[in-house]
DNA sequence: GCAATAACGAACAAAATTGTGAGCCTTATT
DNA sequence: AATAAGGCTCACAATTTTGTTCGTTATTGC
């Protein structure tokens, strides 16, 4: 799927190189993500609950959006044992748990200057 | 460039109206971005001295990125009086000012787990 | 027997982002 | 006269992300 040496590959790595700022946001941009994580730690901790939070994902989107949330050890699958078919539960780690006040601090800012705070700048430089 | 009726584009207004957070990181997700307003806020704030911060952009690309985040009021663009030909300074909003202490938490997160912090899951559900 | 639920995966197509090559304007310097 | 600095813009190409279609496993309900 990814180009090893394409120049935009190469790019993100010298962007990973110069801050974890950047690879902290390509671990969370992308199109369901942060929704998901924070959907997570609500309580909608099932693929299917999932679903209904989000109803127009669909069932492959959501695995890979999920998926790559596992490989970055944001979350981890764990089967709920004694259920046929077997369930699966996404349980956020504690990498996951950390970025939630942050993905909270995101929001209020965006909601801040939505609700229209005013946007200025400080001319004192 | 943007077709306003793709499921793609649909999909994007619905997660803007569910939650600010998915507006605010699309306004700082994309590639060169959020290490932008970074350098700015450290006194980079002219178009050749980002040019010498980022060695792999192109100028088209870091035209692009900076209209963008002046299209999200993150910063403005000021010409320097007295120069020729006319300089350009970028200076942060408040609103991309505000920003930067977020930034830094997610700097941190991801520097602490790519630090080799321990990632568990709190069993106790 | 047929549909539904839960939880995906593979292959492919559509759309979006990112990068490339070239060009433009003005002035100062060599 | 040619080159460089500073700051861009356009059209197009490459790459990546996002979405679609179909198929799978196993069990319960009608």
């Amino acid at each position: 799927m990814r180009k090893e040496n394409s120049t935009n590959s190469i790019n993100e790595q010298f962007l990973f190189q110069v801050c974890e700022l950047n690879s902290a946001i390509a671990m969370i941009s992308g199109r369901w993500k942060s929704q998901i994580v924070y959907s997570i730690s609500q309580g909608n901790n099932r693929f299917h609950l999932l679903r209904k939070e989000l109803p127009n994902i669909s069932e492959q989107v959501l695995g890979r959006q999920l998926k790559e949330l596992e490989t970055h050890a944001i979350l981890v699958k764990q089967e709920i044992p004694e259920t046929v078919p077997v369930g699966v539960e996404y349980i956020l780690t504690n990498k996951g748990l950390d970025l939630i006040p942050i993905l909270e601090s995101l929001c209020n800012w965006g909601k801040t200057y939505a609700e229209g705070k005013e946007i200025s700048v400080c001319s004192i430089s």
